[in-house]
DNA sequence: AATCATTGCCC
DNA sequence: GTACGGGCAATGATTC
């Protein structure tokens, strides 16, 4: 057992004897795991410059001497991908306030933030994890020799380490600073999670359990597994029901808005089964016999947005920002899985920001007829849009958001349910007529995002823009990136705004703030920036 | 065992 | 006949 060293030090032990007795003010580190589903630690990496570090394994006894810096408040540490290494570290009770993270300097000056293609930016060459099991022919990472898995950990952290030397420049200080901020808060609700009500968890499993085994006998009675589309797909075809293929070509579309269309009772029969069976797997039975849900808060999304997930399998950690809001539309008697998520104390204070994306379209694209209905404190977009446009509120709702994801005529018409395509396209030209300013911003986003390869948010983060997936794509990125990512900004803002509530947070969903207790939410939330952009509050004793 | 394909939940 | 932006995850089918 032993400590690893890379670097040109004639006399490492006394290196690292120095870096334990008198350490530096900056730090870099890197921690290896067995794999993505598989989060043990198996060691930590730590760079004293871009030039000399250490490994050490977790079973080794000096480890606890590295742990001792990574908990160390006064030294500043440096991660790429911080919010990862913290959570493998969490049991270990690191430090994370005084967290730097080269992986968000990258994302928001708009480069790649890989570390593999961020080495060559500073001269550096790192392997992935994945080619480096592919050259060693192994699964995981613990199957590495241990020196290979030490100097790829110590390379890591030196890169990160020239990284942040390079970067810490050339980022916004003011915009770095708030994503700094953030990572404390983020780990601290990760860490907390949210309390659930545990029989009302199990009479929800106990009455969709009794459905799915019912809806399951049926299918398998007539011969067929009811979880695989392709056999769906071969039943109903069987049974003379016209479905058509699926993009690969592969097999017949068997998604709800298809069979929903279809009289034959084995296509609602299928449908009340996905439905049982999807509450059930994703959220009902993981949730089982739980005290707590718990998720990690992750910020790697192209637009910046914070993204909840399981951070690998076997943890207890999972995906909080998709809890379905109804249960059933036809048994208003069941409760709701968001019922069953209880706050700490008497109640829950929710906060959200009403209709932040369409303000922020406004703004961006200075739509006098859009900002003067935000300007009025309690103006119903929707409502003004289908008065402007003669057409009904429902319909509006769906022709604003259309324009916010670059919709056409055929998925606008889709989702209206309409069947005259050629209506819906009439519609389209009558709300950028009604909205000139907006359809003419959403037209130079295009063109100019395309011609530069990237957009900018309000407050200037570079958002590359996509190029496999095809043309149009890349346009509705050009319209959508800016103002979900100045949502998120918003947002994030927010979050800082109420740092003195930190510890009642519980939740964030994207545009929402559940906060544990009765708490008054700032005015200034409303004026964060130059977007007038009120938050509606709501005091209840359950969630959803 | 890994990856693709399909489906569906959230904003 | 016709691609609506961003997430995460479960399942089955296919491929190695």
């Amino acid at each position: 057992m032993a400590v690893y060293h890379l670097g040109h030090h004639p006399n490492y032990p006394e290196l690292f004897h120095s870096l334990i007795t008198e350490p530096p003010k900056l730090l870099a580190f890197d921690t290896e795991v067995v794999s993505l589903d598989n989060r043990k630690l198996l060691g930590v990496g730590v760079a004293i410059s871009g030039g000399e570090g250490f490994y050490v394994p977790v079973d080794e006894p000096r480890f606890l001497s590295i742990l001792a810096l990574a908990r160390d408040s006064s030294i500043q540490k440096i991660y790429h991908n911080a919010p990862f290494d913290l959570r493998v570290l969490r049991p270990h009770q690191v430090d994370c306030s005084n967290v730097d993270d080269t992986a968000f300097m990258l994302r928001l000056l708009g480069l790649p933030a890989s570390l593999d293609e961020a080495a060559i930016s500073v001269g550096r060459e790192a392997q992935t994890a994945k080619s480096l099991m592919e050259s060693h022919k192994v699964h995981t990472m613990d199957k590495l020799p241990q020196s290979e898995l030490a100097n790829k950990c110590i390379n890591d952290a030196q890169v990160t380490y020239l990284l942040y030397e390079k970067y810490k420049d050339l980022v916004s200080p003011s915009y770095y600073a708030m994503e700094r901020r953030l990572i404390p808060r983020l780990e601290d609700m990760s860490q907390v999670g949210v309390k659930l009500d545990t029989d009302r968890i199990e009479e929800l499993y106990q009455h969709y359990n009794r459905e799915y085994a019912w809806y399951l006998t049926q299918c398998q009675g007539m011969g067929f597994n009811p979880g695989s589309p392709q056999q769906v797909g071969y039943i109903l075809a069987e049974r003379e029901n016209f479905l058509p293929f699926t993009k690969s070509k592969k097999q017949l579309s068997t998604d709800e808005s298809h069979l929903r269309r279809l009289s034959d009772p084995v296509a609602r029969l299928v449908l009340l089964y996905r439905h049982t069976a999807k509450l059930l797997n994703t959220y009902i039975i993981p949730l089982r016999g739980k005290d707590r849900a718990y998720t990690t808060f992750h910020m790697e999304a192209l637009t910046g947005r914070i993204s909840s997930t399981s951070a690998g399998k076997g943890n207890p950690d999972r995906n909080l920002m998709n809890i379905p809001k109804k249960t059933d539309l036809a048994q208003a008697a069941i409760p709701t899985i968001r019922s069953a998520f209880l706050p700490d104390h008497n109640e829950w204070t929710i906060a959200d920001f009403s209709q932040i994306e369409l303000r922020i379209l406004a703004y961006l694209s200075r739509d006098q007829r859009m900002l003067s209905i935000f300007q009025s404190p309690d103006g119903d977009f929707h409502g003004v849009t289908a008065s402007e446009m003669r057409i009904p509120r429902d319909f509006a709702k769906i022709f604003n958001f259309a324009m916010i994801y670059g919709g056409n005529e055929y998925t606008v018409a889709t989702n209206a349910g309409m069947s005259d395509v050629a209506l819906a396209k009439k519609y389209m030209l009558r709300w950028m007529t009604t909205y000139p300013q907006a359809a003419q911003w959403m037209m130079v986003q295009k063109i100019e995002g395309i011609r530069n390869g990237y957009v900018e948010s309000l407050l200037g983060r570079k958002m590359p823009i996509p190029t496999e997936q095809g043309r149009a794509h890349a346009e509705h990125c050009c319209i959508n990136f800016p103002i979900q990512c100045t949502a998120g900004e918003i947002f994030k803002m927010a979050i800082q705004e109420c740092s003195n509530l930190a510890d009642s947070f519980r939740l964030i969903v994207h545009d929402e703030m559940d906060l544990s207790g009765h708490h008054q939410m700032s005015d200034a939330l409303a004026h964060l920036t130059d977007i007038y952009t009120p938050v509606g509050v709501e005091y209840r004793a359950r969630w959803g």
